[in-house]
RNA sequence: GGGAGCAUAGCUCAGCUGGUUCAGAGCAUCUGCCUUACAAGCAGAGGGUCACAGGUUCGAAUCCUGUUGCUCCCA
């Protein structure tokens, strides 16, 4: 035999993937088929695959390969995001490294870079996708940031400012000190830190400044002791019986001695710390708000660095951080410290650079959301869009309904540039071009006045520095990867859109989806997909995340490299019950590479046969068939409904025990000819068959291994391939011709037969009877049990029985035991223990007894018989009718004991 | 602080609008087996007051209320 018996991925994946891609398999175009369309979730350039993105793509390929092989056109879009945060970070880090400041550069200098940089490592991951198998049609891979994508974006921005929808304006927003640029509240991400709680009072004005006058003192609590140079008013509630006389007064800030009026708003929690507030509008949000009711001063003390300003007064030029340590120690010396309390408290960082965010009031564009969600609230609320699990449709509700304008600017160089042109006397156009800006700024444009070259032409125009918000861009990628948005008629779109499914991750269900939908009832008057499949986060055997930083993360290139891509898929699939976390372990990917190895050698022994063409087929070959052909069938309908219902690994799960436990571990030893003995036409036709039939159910799954066997099964013509196969359907099952019974009279007739085989190998085990030595077996019908022999000659082989009898006798010198209602016997010259015999008999018929009794309870109480559905009832007196003849056999069996 | 969800075997989870011998699956564990496809395997076995306390019902893992514990989202 020259194929081992180990199963080897590494010598078959890529020669399989790069047959598909020489194929041209993954391609699409628009036919007349019905279309089936994924656009994945684009990854960033930044990033390299980590364990999500398997999870992810996984799925999506799967999704795909099955829709492909169902006769659909399917197209999976590939593409990368530009990360605009993320990127620039990198490059800035990188050219730091070589000695250059983004300062130094012009910002035509660092696109250039920047570009460069994309360039080179931008299509890491897609390339990595391919090592997983995945089924992209690479001939449409997009960039956020390539021509036709960027311009939807501008168009768009365009588009939506001139419906009134984009604006500008000045507002808190989250700003990240270190990348220098504002972030979306989604941006956003709240941690629990251990800090400190600083009680620090402040004299109350004309109180102790004479030498009659008594020290009056304020004491107010806060986290962040290094904005009380900003404070512009303290609060304190209305109700709170403590502070009411200070109504009218003003205080002082320690330190610079500024006065600030005392203020009385509900906003305060009077339990909280000392029940006074100290407001800095400038420097949080809360407080932004209370300045405005009440009219307060701003003012701003740090630079957009997180270093104090000038307005501070002191400290000037110090980090925000640094100046706490030397505010508390400055405060503490000249007595204003009261106390200092341990305190948890969550903390605002950015996404992108890990910084502490600092809430700072600047001048951004903002997009009106309440005209835009309606429509995608309604989308999902209505199931047009579906959500599985649908238990995202409430947190989707909830966001939608308080939703707040969406910060799309960002002060940033590597994105989509803001087409917006300020003239000198601070006139705003936005238009796609500075000529564009010029025309509608001056009614009549010399005809030279073109460029920045000629200022006397443009009027000292400049366009804003800052581009758009990376998910700007994103929220189009449904309709710009077809090229939608400019070419709104164009085939592709109108073949491929709405497309199908999305499958993404949950954390990013506002950033990415709901303003997709959105964009799509915008942009389309349509929905962008008709599902969306929330996947679980990967999360190490602890429940940690997996993070580069924890280092808790498999690196999955080398897990593949390990254990084949196969394995992998399978390992992740297995731990991802629809929309939970999964907690990822190797372990998981043993057992795939386990089933792998499974298929292998069921592979292995099948092609091992030898085919005798006289033979003919015996009957137990002839039931095994039939039986196997139902079974098939019963799974494949849980496998469709399973799909249908997104439960991934449900599906695999019964595919898994289809192929190892009903395939392998009872059809094939069924059929198996003995050793060195050839098999039959038929059987090892049908057999064949299955196995075929298999591969394909299994492929999108396994898309490697099922090829590699799919191809080496039977002769296959150049350019056949499993993956544009047909997958096995329903209707593909031929009924059982040579049959009369009904396949679910084969199935239980079949149980029944399991039951007895089981049976019969305890009773070797217990009387260590050895495999090779035949047994005898009789069979003692009873008037309940209907004889069916039908397994007969499959139990005989499956057991090593090489006479069979029925009789009518109880049987003295033998083994025998009870399966349902019918007796069997193993003659057996060994002396067996009566009493034991004894023992288990009564042990068994007292569970029957007790089991009788439970029916019969409920069959003697009128209501259930009276409430219960008829079905119901009916199944209690089957079941107790079942009971009486097995509690019949066990006792007349026990009479002889 | 506001909202959502979860709690079933050692682990990860199924269990639909209450009703099959309903208490399940996979893994793990234990016991036998190197039985000629596979020890990455084969044949078996054990293991759970369905978080707790009430309630509705002829009947509750399933529906309701409360308690406890955990998770997520928003502020």
């Amino acid at each position: 035999m020259e194929i081992p018996s180990r199963y080897d991925p590494a010598l078959v994946e890529n020669k399989w993937y790069d047959y598909w891609m020489t194929q041209g398999f993954f391609h699409s175009e628009p036919d007349d088929r019905e279309p089936y369309c994924i656009v994945i979730p684009p990854p960033n350039v930044t990033g390299v695959l980590h364990m999500g993105h398997m999870l992810n793509n996984t799925i999506q390929d799967i999704m795909v390969r099955r829709a492909r092989m169902a006769g659909k056109n399917a197209c999976w879009v590939p593409g990368t995001d530009h990360a605009s945060i993320a990127t620039e970070a990198k490059v800035v880090a990188k050219l730091k490294d070589e000695g250059i400041e983004k300062s130094s550069l012009t910002r035509e200098q660092f696109l250039e870079h920047a570009w460069e940089w994309k360039e080179k490592h931008g299509g890491i991951i897609l390339e990595q996708l391919k090592k997983l198998g995945a089924s992209c049609d690479w001939d449409r891979t997009c960039f956020t940031m390539d021509e036709a994508r960027y311009e939807s974006v501008i168009d768009v921005f365009i588009d939506l400012h001139a419906k009134g929808l984009i604006y500008r304006g000045a507002r808190m927003v989250n700003w990240d000190p270190k990348a220098l640029t504002a972030v979306s509240d989604e941006e956003v991400i709240y941690k629990e830190v251990q800090s400190k709680l600083y009680f620090v009072k402040y004299r109350v004005e004309g109180t102790g400044d004479t030498k009659s006058g008594k020290e009056e003192w304020l004491t107010i609590a806060t986290t962040r002791p290094e904005t009380i140079l900003g404070d512009t008013a303290i609060c304190v509630h209305p109700d709170d019986k403590r502070y009411s006389h200070l109504r009218g007064k003003r205080v002082l800030i320690p330190l610079i001695n500024r006065s600030v009026p005392v203020i009385f708003d509900e906003y305060v929690e009077m339990e909280f710390g000392t029940g006074a507030l100290k407001v800095t509008p400038a420097h949080d949000v809360n407080d932004y708000n209370l300045g405005l009711k009440h009219n307060l001063e701003v003012v701003d003390t740090f630079n957009p660095d997180g270093t104090l300003s000038n307005a501070a007064q002191l400290y000037i030029g110090e980090d925000r951080f640094a100046v706490r340590k030397k505010i508390v120690a400055d405060l503490e010396a000249s007595g204003h410290i009261v106390k200092i309390d341990e305190y948890t408290n969550k903390v605002g960082y950015s996404e992108r650079t890990d910084e502490v965010i600092e809430p700072r009031i600047s001048v951004q564009w903002f997009l009106r959301m309440k005209e835009l969600s309606k429509p995608a609230l309604e989308a999902v609320d209505n199931d047009t869009v579906s959500f599985h699990p649908a238990k995202y449709k409430n947190m989707y509700r909830h966001w939608m309904d308080n939703i707040q304008d969406w910060c799309i600017s960002r002060q940033l160089w590597w994105g989509h540039r803001i087409p917006a042109w300020y003239a000198p006397d601070g006139t705003v156009i936005v238009a796609k071009t500075r000529e564009e800006a010029l025309m509608h700024l001056t009614p009549n444009p010399s005809p030279e006045g073109e460029g920045s070259k000629s200022p006397s032409g443009d009027l000292g125009v400049t366009q804003d520095p800052d581009v758009m918000d990376t998910w700007f861009s994103s929220w189009l990628w449904p309709i710009s990867v077809f090229d939608g948005i400019r070419h709104p008629d164009n085939p592709d779109i109108k073949y491929y859109y709405p497309t199908n499914d999305l499958v993404t991750a949950p954390e990013i269900i506002f950033f990415w989806v709901a303003r997709m939908i959105m964009a799509g009832e915008e942009y389309r008057k349509e929905i962008p997909f008709h599902n969306v499949y929330f996947t679980g986060i990967v999360r190490d055997k602890q429940g940690r995340k997996m993070s580069k930083s924890l280092g808790n993360s498999p690196e999955p290139i080398q897990l593949i490299e390990q254990h084949g891509a196969d394995a992998v898929r399978m390992g992740m699939l297995l731990c991802s019950p629809a929309g939970n976390d999964l907690l990822f372990d190797e372990g998981l990917i043993e057992q795939g590479r386990n089933f792998c190895n499974k298929v292998w050698n069921a592979f292995r022994l099948v092609k091992g046969w030898e085919l005798d063409e006289t033979l003919e087929q015996p009957q137990s070959c002839q039931i095994s068939v039939l039986w196997f052909k139902a079974r098939f069938a019963e799974a494949l309908t849980e496998i469709n409904e399973q799909m249908a219902d997104y439960r991934l690994s449900e599906a695999l799960m019964t595919i898994y025990k289809l192929f190892w436990d009903d395939f392998c571990a009872w059809y094939l030893e069924m059929v198996k000819p003995a050793y060195q003995k050839p098999i039959d036409p038929k059987t090892l036709e049908s057999t064949v068959n299955f196995f075929d039939e298999l591969m394909r159910l299994i492929h999108p799954f396994l898309p490697f291994i099922t090829e590699e066997i799919w191809q080496l099964l039977v002769e296959r013509k150049e350019g056949e391939s499993i993956m544009v196969s047909q997958i096995p359907s329903s209707k593909s099952q031929i009924p059982n011709p040579g049959s009369r019974m009904p396949d679910r009279d084969i199935m239980s007739s079949f149980e029944f037969a399991k039951e007895v085989v089981t049976a019969i190998r305890t009773v070797r085990k217990e009387k260590n009877i050895p495999q090779k030595e035949a047994i005898q077996l009789m069979i003692r019908k009873t008037e309940e049990d209907l004889a069916d022999a039908s397994f007969d000659e499959v139990m005989m082989k499956l057991c090593g029985i090489d006479e069979l009898n029925y009789v009518n006798e109880k049987q003295p010198e033998a083994v025998s035991f009870v399966v349902k209602s019918t007796e069997f016997y193993i003659p057996l010259t060994i002396q067996e223990d009566p009493e034991e015999e004894k023992r288990k008999l009564e042990e068994e018929l007292a569970y029957t007894h007790g089991f009788l009794i439970t029916v019969e309870k409920k069959l003697s109480n009128e209501r259930f018989v009276s409430s219960a559905p008829k079905h119901v009832v009916d199944l209690e007196l089957k079941k107790r009718a079942d009971a009486e003849a097995r509690i019949r056999v066990l006792e007349e069996k026990l009479k002889g004991k």
